[in-house]
DNA sequence: GATGAATGAGCCTTCATTCAT
DNA sequence: GATGAATGAAGGCTCATTCAT
């Protein structure tokens, strides 16, 4: 049965995050980790082939299942700009409402040398295509200009997010970050020059 | 001679950058900087604490100049708009002309816990007031919308910057980042919507 | 097991004293002891907080041993000039037969701050007390003189013996210790005095 | 002139004795004894082949003030037994008087090799053969038993009174040493032994 | 599959000693 | 003689990974 093989690789994840997030990628030791899930250190081998992978996997998984609630949420949505409003809002809450995968993806996936952060990129590219597919779909309506460099536009709306996040956390999580949709997405759909 | 003292500090950190970049911080032992730099092990520790500290006193030189270039360029800028180009063309061009600075700067120094991301903020604010005035003075000309959540707008605008640097990066720097300086300056000002 | 457990730990132990004896705490480096003892440089931090911590419990261990062979053969003996007989000829057949252990006791055991010193002085203890039972006994049967001042006696005596066991040691174990019982007893007995 | 060489000679001996009392001779870097003595670091290898130099020299020197006051004191006494009781006396309140001294040689100075060991034990001889020849003298004046164990008894007597001293210091000083004298004197000259 | 004791490579840091000035 | 910046050897300790049970 690969339930019971998924089981402890759950548990393996569910205490990585845990760990993760309160000690740092690298101040978190493997048998740490196994504490965390309730198994031997050496289960975690025949999980995860090194420590890195485990990362990998968190960030794969997590993010998995927050693109598959992106495309969830945006598939009955017809108007782009109601489908990116829906991207940001659930961007922010759902990194809001998961303080210890917030800071796993803000913080520690970062702690990671060019390799990963490869890897990293090829996970976030099924998000990054969403809203470039958003940005495509905008431009075919005439909803937004037809002039926009769609592959730097993606990336640029896909950092300000991030960075939004990443201030929110860095703060101390002292204001509510979904209250700031409304207004990163003013800033995404108009700029910031006056109407005149 | 303060000369003598600081040719060993600046060598080091010259070495420092250098191994950083081919490496990445964890892989880069203090003996390999040493050697980079042509000075003894034991050296290093006569000018820094520990390790970590010559990454953060790298990023606080390197950061300093940079933050003291936007300053010098922007400084007889009146136009709120031009001093906005200004700044996005100084952040590409040096980068982009200083490829081991951007790896240390985008990659290595997200690399750090939460502390040292704290301090690396406070090493960047400069910076983003910088941002921070140049939107205040818009509005206040009414060149910029007068309902912007500033606090909110800088960080987007300086995490688009951010990310747009990293993919450059990451992509293996294969098409000129200062290409995108007016597209880039064109979401700023007028977002993506479609003037209808 | 716990036979298993304590097999890796009482080689280690027996690594230590080998090696400290050979060449002195200071110079004993962890990896000659882990080799000595047929273990890996790791395992001893399985077993042993810190290297000091190897010290520490070899002393406890050892000397733990030789007071319980202080007591074991003390305790059917009523005469207290026998039982301080037996006491000192023990000291000096034990440690006469063990030079190993000699050696740590009486030269690598010094070389030890105040703090460690304490934790030898609280291990010594109960010889001491030891030593200081037998007084009482010889003043309440009235074989020893009643104005004697005990807890300086006891430390004396210990004081005379240890020395005795270090001289002998320094000089490279040229005569027979266990040759010195008899005149080390008179002189505890009867002093120097001539009769008269 | 020696006295300008002497000058820098017995300030680092003084800056020494200071810091090696407060940090213990493994924790005082040649660096800080420098400091305390007002040297620059390169200037205590003018004086000293290295470190433990420091220490043998430091113990010679005071040791040889120590038996020049025994000698002097002893001269004009012709009875062994009161020249047993000013050597017990001076012992005592020369290291009671002089704590950093008392713990410089009561502690510190164990802290050696067995090379090192020898080399106290030659700057220790002049007083052990002083103790030796009150012993010969009181022998041959019939004060003392004529079939004193001599090599063996002077180690004794000055075991008794090392130990006493190192008891005292590791107690915390809490009681006055030269309180103690006069019992064991007492001890030296009696015994434990009650008169029938 | 699961365990966790054992491994040993790896590395930061200290500090006694040197030597150019 | 005096300085103190520079040196670099040395070693205690950590921790990711393995493997016998």
């Amino acid at each position: 049965m690969t339930s019971k093989k998924n089981e402890k690789y759950q548990l393996i994840l569910q205490g990585a995050l845990k760990v993760f997030a309160e000690n740092g990628y690298h101040r978190s030791q493997v048998s740490k980790i196994a504490k965390a899930a309730g198994v031997a250190d050496g289960t975690i081998y025949l999980y995860f082939k090194r420590k890195e992978d485990i990362l990998i996997r968190l960030f794969q998984e997590k993010l998995g299942e927050l693109v598959g609630k992106f495309h969830d949420s945006v598939e009955g949505i017809t108007d782009p700009i109601e489908a990116l409003r829906t991207v940001c809002h659930i961007h922010f809450t759902e990194l809001e409402s998961n303080p210890e995968l917030a800071y796993v993806t803000q913080i520690e996936l970062r702690q990671s040398d060019l390799e990963l952060r490869k890897e990293i990129g090829s996970a976030l590219k099924p998000y990054i295509v969403l809203i470039e597919n958003i940005l495509k779909q905008g431009v075919e309506e005439n909803r937004f200009r037809s002039d926009l460099n769609i592959k730097l536009v993606r990336n640029l709306i896909f950092g300000s997010m991030d960075e939004a996040v990443t201030s929110w956390l860095i703060s101390g999580r002292k204001y509510p970050l979904s209250g700031q949709v409304e207004d990163t997405l003013g800033f995404f759909l108009h700029g910031i020059s006056s109407k005149e």
